[in-house]
DNA sequence: TTCCGTACTAAGAATCATTCTTACTTAGTA
DNA sequence: TACTAAGTAAGAATGATTCTTAGTACGGAA
């Protein structure tokens, strides 16, 4: 993702272009990691040593609430990120705590498709997620 | 749920009976709102003030640990718990932040012969959740 | 029934992820 | 170019939870 796209991706969301921005969403968009706030300002601080802890979580959460990125709460309770906005599964790896990508478009469309047929009483759903626990099976080398 | 099913409950899980267990245990089970921590120290501290917080923490962390109840991390990363052991999936209302449970056999029948269909490569599923996330539809009165 | 060992508990300090506060900086528009 | 409102720094504050140390009590064995 080149500076122009992140550029338009941040301006998109009605909001000022700013250097510590870019390398913020940059950040996050380049893994598949679902990183922590700590993780990304990690990662941005060697080459931006003025940056603050603080102004990582406060951007992350002014890209979320501008609907740029996507956060979910871990099975540990802290905040994760993902640029990708696409509606997706995730797989938690309980051991290791890792946090994988799962689409799987016949799922989503079943799910969809089973809902729309048994609407919940009294509920409206915007959002459905499914969240699958288990860990990753040891290779047999 | 009385006090003998509680005891059991509690043995069950290879635990020592003791009167606070048994307080704690019984607030959790007789909700169905997920309770938090801090709920179920409130409900609990007005007839046994002398009980602690750390204790309440203490004693749903070992409940989970022994299985006799499970907990999750809601939206707001706050851990919820729920005598409950079956699985279901939960209703989160975004505006509220009350979750519900919500059973469908269906459902749950669908999901996971989904996935016996569709393994994993390289990930061994144990847990499967589906999280509703929306809001509670006005009633027009 | 008594004793004892190990699990349980109290209370407040510590931890950790995150948010807040105040003052300074800067992007973008007029 | 000037101005303004949004963006940022830095460290304190917050809140949910865990830890530590010392005291308590359950339950099984004698």
């Amino acid at each position: 993702m080149d500076i122009e796209d992140i550029k338009n991706k941040i301006s998109s969301g009605g909001l000022k272009f700013t250097h510590q921005r870019m390398v913020i969403y940059e950040a996050v968009s380049q893994t598949h990691s679902h990183p922590t706030a700590e993780w990304v300002y990690e990662q941005v601080k060697e080459n931006n040593p003025s940056i603050s802890l603080g102004t990582v979580y406060k951007t992350l959460d002014t890209f979320v609430n501008a609907k740029i990125i996507q956060k979910f709460i871990d099975t540990n309770g802290v905040m994760r990120f993902d640029a990708v906005l696409e509606a997706h599964s995730h797989l938690y790896d309980k051991e290791t705590n890792e946090i994988r990508d799962y689409h799987n478009h016949q799922l989503e469309t079943l799910i969809k498709e089973f809902f729309e047929k048994n609407k919940i009483k009294d509920f409206e759903v915007e959002d459905i997620e499914v969240v699958l626990k288990g860990h990753n099976k040891q290779k047999i080398n």
